[in-house]
DNA sequence: TGCATATATTACTATACAGGCATATATGAC
DNA sequence: GTCATATATGCCTGTATAGTAATATATGCA
Protein backbone atom coordinates (compact mmCIF):
# COMPACT_ATOMS: atom_id res chain seq x y z
CA UNK A 1 0.00 0.00 0.00
CA UNK A 2 2.90 2.16 1.03
CA UNK A 3 2.62 5.95 -0.67
CA UNK A 4 -0.38 4.48 -2.59
CA UNK A 5 -4.00 6.55 -2.26
CA UNK A 6 -5.97 3.47 -1.47
CA UNK A 7 -9.16 4.54 -2.99
CA UNK A 8 -12.14 1.57 -2.46
CA UNK A 9 -11.65 0.45 -5.99
CA UNK A 10 -8.51 -0.48 -5.41
CA UNK A 11 -9.01 -2.42 -2.43
CA UNK A 12 -11.50 -4.48 -4.30
CA UNK A 13 -9.10 -5.12 -6.99
CA UNK A 14 -6.29 -5.68 -4.61
CA UNK A 15 -8.75 -8.03 -2.62
CA UNK A 16 -10.33 -9.77 -6.21
CA UNK A 17 -6.22 -11.05 -7.18
CA UNK A 18 -5.69 -12.41 -3.46
CA UNK A 19 -9.13 -13.74 -3.89
CA UNK A 20 -7.84 -15.72 -6.92
CA UNK A 21 -4.88 -17.21 -4.75
CA UNK A 22 -7.24 -17.94 -1.70
CA UNK A 23 -7.46 -21.57 -2.84
CA UNK A 24 -5.89 -24.67 -2.75
CA UNK A 25 -7.16 -26.10 -5.98
CA UNK A 26 -6.32 -23.09 -8.19
CA UNK A 27 -2.33 -22.83 -5.75
CA UNK A 28 -2.15 -26.32 -7.01
CA UNK A 29 -3.02 -25.31 -10.50
CA UNK A 30 -0.06 -22.95 -10.60
CA UNK A 31 1.92 -25.05 -9.38
CA UNK A 32 1.67 -27.57 -11.81
CA UNK A 33 1.82 -24.78 -14.67
CA UNK A 34 5.35 -24.47 -13.72
CA UNK A 35 6.31 -27.31 -15.53
CA UNK A 36 4.95 -25.04 -18.89
CA UNK A 37 2.12 -24.80 -20.69
CA UNK A 38 -0.43 -27.33 -20.55
CA UNK A 39 -3.64 -28.23 -21.57
CA UNK A 40 -7.22 -28.86 -19.84
CA UNK A 41 -6.99 -32.33 -19.64
CA UNK A 42 -3.48 -32.37 -18.51
CA UNK A 43 -4.55 -30.40 -15.28
CA UNK A 44 -7.30 -32.70 -14.72
CA UNK A 45 -4.45 -35.55 -14.99
CA UNK A 46 -2.14 -33.49 -12.95
CA UNK A 47 -4.34 -32.40 -10.06
CA UNK A 48 -7.05 -34.99 -9.59
CA UNK A 49 -9.91 -32.22 -9.87
CA UNK A 50 -12.80 -32.51 -12.33
CA UNK A 51 -12.71 -31.53 -15.55
CA UNK A 52 -15.41 -28.73 -14.65
CA UNK A 53 -13.63 -27.97 -11.79
CA UNK A 54 -10.42 -27.32 -13.50
CA UNK A 55 -12.57 -25.49 -16.20
CA UNK A 56 -13.78 -22.79 -13.83
CA UNK A 57 -10.15 -22.38 -11.63
CA UNK A 58 -8.55 -21.82 -14.72
CA UNK A 59 -10.96 -18.86 -16.02
CA UNK A 60 -10.56 -17.20 -12.74
CA UNK A 61 -6.86 -17.32 -12.46
CA UNK A 62 -7.22 -16.04 -16.13
CA UNK A 63 -9.61 -13.28 -15.60
CA UNK A 64 -7.39 -12.17 -12.27
CA UNK A 65 -4.14 -11.86 -14.90
CA UNK A 66 -2.03 -14.80 -14.04
CA UNK A 67 -2.72 -17.03 -16.91
CA UNK A 68 -2.54 -16.97 -20.53
CA UNK A 69 -4.90 -19.50 -22.84
CA UNK A 70 -3.97 -20.57 -26.35
CA UNK A 71 -6.56 -22.45 -28.42
CA UNK A 72 -5.11 -25.24 -30.56
CA UNK A 73 -7.88 -27.36 -32.28
CA UNK A 74 -10.36 -28.59 -29.70
CA UNK A 75 -7.06 -28.03 -26.75
CA UNK A 76 -6.84 -24.95 -24.50
CA UNK A 77 -3.46 -24.43 -23.19
CA UNK A 78 -2.99 -22.00 -20.44
CA UNK A 79 0.16 -21.11 -18.64
CA UNK A 80 1.24 -18.57 -16.37
CA UNK A 81 1.56 -15.47 -17.58
CA UNK A 82 4.72 -14.54 -15.52
CA UNK A 83 6.36 -15.53 -12.38
CA UNK A 84 5.77 -12.47 -10.83
CA UNK A 85 2.67 -15.17 -8.50
CA UNK A 86 5.79 -16.87 -7.04
CA UNK A 87 7.33 -14.08 -5.78
CA UNK A 88 4.01 -13.48 -3.93
CA UNK A 89 3.85 -17.35 -2.90
CA UNK A 90 7.66 -17.05 -1.82
CA UNK A 91 6.89 -14.45 0.36
CA UNK A 92 3.66 -15.92 2.24
CA UNK A 93 5.67 -19.36 2.84
CA UNK A 94 8.85 -17.08 3.82
CA UNK A 95 5.95 -16.25 6.54
CA UNK A 96 4.76 -19.45 7.56
CA UNK A 97 8.04 -21.00 8.24
CA UNK A 98 8.51 -17.90 10.47
CA UNK A 99 5.30 -18.66 11.98
CA UNK A 100 6.60 -22.63 12.57
CA UNK A 101 10.27 -21.24 13.74
CA UNK A 102 8.63 -19.07 16.22
CA UNK A 103 6.51 -21.44 17.42
CA UNK A 104 9.25 -24.42 18.06
CA UNK A 105 11.21 -21.56 19.68
CA UNK A 106 8.25 -20.94 21.93
CA UNK A 107 7.93 -24.72 22.61
CA UNK A 108 11.21 -25.04 23.40
CA UNK A 109 11.17 -21.65 26.16
CA UNK A 110 8.51 -23.60 27.62
CA UNK A 111 10.05 -26.93 28.60
CA UNK B 1 6.63 -22.08 -4.87
CA UNK B 2 10.05 -22.65 -6.46
CA UNK B 3 11.99 -25.52 -5.21
CA UNK B 4 9.29 -26.13 -2.64
CA UNK B 5 7.58 -28.91 -2.72
CA UNK B 6 4.23 -27.97 -2.35
CA UNK B 7 1.79 -30.27 -0.17
CA UNK B 8 -1.71 -30.43 0.26
CA UNK B 9 -0.87 -28.95 4.10
CA UNK B 10 1.58 -26.17 2.93
CA UNK B 11 -1.56 -25.45 -0.13
CA UNK B 12 -3.94 -24.64 2.58
CA UNK B 13 -1.64 -22.88 4.95
CA UNK B 14 -0.56 -20.34 2.00
CA UNK B 15 -4.34 -19.89 0.46
CA UNK B 16 -6.00 -19.25 3.94
CA UNK B 17 -2.95 -16.61 4.23
CA UNK B 18 -4.21 -15.17 1.15
CA UNK B 19 -7.89 -15.48 2.28
CA UNK B 20 -7.24 -13.27 5.12
CA UNK B 21 -6.29 -10.53 2.28
CA UNK B 22 -9.01 -11.28 0.22
CA UNK B 23 -11.51 -8.87 1.71
CA UNK B 24 -11.58 -5.23 1.08
CA UNK B 25 -12.50 -4.47 4.68
CA UNK B 26 -9.78 -6.21 6.11
CA UNK B 27 -7.45 -4.43 3.33
CA UNK B 28 -8.74 -1.04 4.60
CA UNK B 29 -8.27 -2.04 8.19
CA UNK B 30 -4.13 -2.76 7.29
CA UNK B 31 -3.89 0.38 5.46
CA UNK B 32 -5.65 2.44 8.33
CA UNK B 33 -2.70 0.27 10.87
CA UNK B 34 0.04 2.21 8.41
CA UNK B 35 -0.77 4.81 10.96
CA UNK B 36 0.51 2.88 13.50
CA UNK B 37 -0.68 0.75 16.91
CA UNK B 38 -4.54 1.28 16.97
CA UNK B 39 -7.75 0.54 19.08
CA UNK B 40 -10.56 -1.06 18.09
CA UNK B 41 -13.03 2.13 18.32
CA UNK B 42 -10.12 4.00 16.61
CA UNK B 43 -10.02 1.51 13.39
CA UNK B 44 -13.94 1.76 13.77
CA UNK B 45 -13.99 5.24 13.21
CA UNK B 46 -11.45 5.44 10.46
CA UNK B 47 -13.46 2.78 8.55
CA UNK B 48 -16.39 3.59 8.97
CA UNK B 49 -17.19 -0.06 9.52
CA UNK B 50 -19.68 -1.74 12.25
CA UNK B 51 -17.96 -2.40 15.78
CA UNK B 52 -18.44 -6.38 15.62
CA UNK B 53 -17.49 -6.88 11.85
CA UNK B 54 -13.88 -4.83 12.88
CA UNK B 55 -13.44 -7.05 16.32
CA UNK B 56 -14.07 -9.96 13.69
CA UNK B 57 -12.03 -8.57 10.57
CA UNK B 58 -9.06 -7.90 13.51
CA UNK B 59 -9.60 -11.38 14.87
CA UNK B 60 -8.62 -12.84 11.43
CA UNK B 61 -6.13 -10.77 10.55
CA UNK B 62 -4.51 -11.68 14.03
CA UNK B 63 -5.06 -15.16 13.35
CA UNK B 64 -3.22 -14.95 9.96
CA UNK B 65 -0.13 -13.47 11.22
CA UNK B 66 -0.47 -10.06 10.28
CA UNK B 67 -1.36 -8.33 13.33
CA UNK B 68 -0.54 -8.16 16.83
CA UNK B 69 -2.65 -7.65 19.62
CA UNK B 70 -1.98 -6.07 22.98
CA UNK B 71 -4.58 -4.98 25.94
CA UNK B 72 -4.36 -2.69 28.00
CA UNK B 73 -7.41 -2.02 29.99
CA UNK B 74 -10.68 -2.45 27.98
CA UNK B 75 -8.80 -1.50 25.46
CA UNK B 76 -7.20 -3.85 22.53
CA UNK B 77 -4.76 -2.32 20.48
CA UNK B 78 -3.79 -3.55 17.28
CA UNK B 79 -0.84 -3.10 14.92
CA UNK B 80 1.00 -4.22 11.69
CA UNK B 81 3.15 -7.71 12.22
CA UNK B 82 5.78 -6.19 10.30
CA UNK B 83 5.33 -4.48 7.05
CA UNK B 84 6.02 -7.34 4.67
CA UNK B 85 1.96 -7.64 3.73
CA UNK B 86 2.76 -4.27 2.19
CA UNK B 87 5.05 -5.61 -0.35
CA UNK B 88 2.44 -8.23 -1.14
CA UNK B 89 0.47 -5.64 -1.56
CA UNK B 90 2.84 -3.66 -3.69
CA UNK B 91 3.78 -6.88 -6.05
CA UNK B 92 -0.32 -7.27 -6.78
CA UNK B 93 -0.30 -3.19 -7.30
CA UNK B 94 2.31 -3.53 -9.53
CA UNK B 95 0.37 -6.45 -11.48
CA UNK B 96 -2.68 -3.97 -11.65
CA UNK B 97 -1.23 -1.06 -12.72
CA UNK B 98 0.66 -3.15 -15.51
CA UNK B 99 -2.43 -4.76 -16.76
CA UNK B 100 -4.07 -0.93 -17.18
CA UNK B 101 -1.09 -0.02 -18.98
CA UNK B 102 -1.98 -2.99 -21.29
CA UNK B 103 -5.46 -1.94 -21.73
CA UNK B 104 -4.65 1.16 -22.35
CA UNK B 105 -1.93 0.58 -25.08
CA UNK B 106 -4.71 -1.99 -26.72
CA UNK B 107 -6.94 0.85 -26.98
CA UNK B 108 -4.77 3.10 -28.42
CA UNK B 109 -3.83 0.37 -31.08
CA UNK B 110 -7.36 -0.04 -32.25
CA UNK B 111 -8.00 3.30 -33.51
C1' DT C 1 -23.02 -35.49 -43.56
C1' DG C 2 -22.21 -37.98 -38.70
C1' DC C 3 -19.16 -39.20 -34.88
C1' DA C 4 -15.67 -38.50 -31.36
C1' DT C 5 -13.02 -35.61 -28.41
C1' DA C 6 -11.83 -31.33 -25.61
C1' DT C 7 -13.58 -27.64 -23.32
C1' DA C 8 -17.11 -24.58 -21.56
C1' DT C 9 -21.49 -23.80 -19.46
C1' DT C 10 -25.63 -24.58 -16.84
C1' DA C 11 -28.24 -26.13 -12.88
C1' DC C 12 -27.96 -27.77 -8.50
C1' DT C 13 -26.39 -28.58 -3.56
C1' DA C 14 -23.64 -27.69 0.30
C1' DT C 15 -20.71 -24.76 2.67
C1' DA C 16 -18.43 -20.48 4.10
C1' DC C 17 -18.67 -16.08 5.52
C1' DA C 18 -19.67 -10.83 5.64
C1' DG C 19 -22.61 -7.81 7.97
C1' DG C 20 -25.87 -6.35 11.52
C1' DC C 21 -28.09 -6.74 15.97
C1' DA C 22 -28.26 -8.16 20.51
C1' DT C 23 -25.77 -9.71 24.27
C1' DA C 24 -21.91 -11.40 27.03
C1' DT C 25 -17.44 -10.45 29.09
C1' DA C 26 -13.97 -7.64 31.11
C1' DT C 27 -12.08 -3.69 33.12
C1' DG C 28 -12.12 0.77 35.45
C1' DA C 29 -14.54 4.48 38.13
C1' DC C 30 -17.43 5.55 41.78
C1' DG D 1 -21.26 -3.60 45.34
C1' DT D 2 -23.33 -0.45 40.68
C1' DC D 3 -22.59 1.77 36.43
C1' DA D 4 -20.26 2.91 32.15
C1' DT D 5 -17.20 1.79 28.50
C1' DA D 6 -14.48 -1.28 25.24
C1' DT D 7 -14.33 -5.43 23.11
C1' DA D 8 -15.75 -10.07 21.96
C1' DT D 9 -19.23 -13.49 20.89
C1' DG D 10 -23.55 -15.69 19.33
C1' DC D 11 -27.37 -15.68 16.28
C1' DC D 12 -29.36 -14.69 12.03
C1' DT D 13 -29.84 -13.57 6.99
C1' DG D 14 -28.21 -12.96 2.55
C1' DT D 15 -24.72 -13.77 -0.78
C1' DA D 16 -20.85 -16.00 -2.96
C1' DT D 17 -18.76 -19.98 -4.52
C1' DA D 18 -16.60 -24.84 -4.66
C1' DG D 19 -17.86 -29.14 -6.37
C1' DT D 20 -20.55 -32.43 -9.24
C1' DA D 21 -23.37 -34.08 -13.02
C1' DA D 22 -25.46 -33.25 -17.24
C1' DT D 23 -25.40 -30.77 -21.30
C1' DA D 24 -23.89 -27.46 -24.80
C1' DT D 25 -20.34 -25.86 -27.93
C1' DA D 26 -16.57 -26.30 -30.95
C1' DT D 27 -13.25 -28.56 -33.65
C1' DG D 28 -11.29 -32.41 -36.29
C1' DC D 29 -11.94 -36.67 -38.81
C1' DA D 30 -14.12 -40.29 -41.74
Amino acid sequence: MAAREMSPALLTELSDRFKALAEPARLALLTALRRGEQSVSDLVEATGLGQANVSKHLQQLTAAGFLTRRKVGTYAYYALADDQVFQLCELMCGRIEAEQRERRTALRMSR
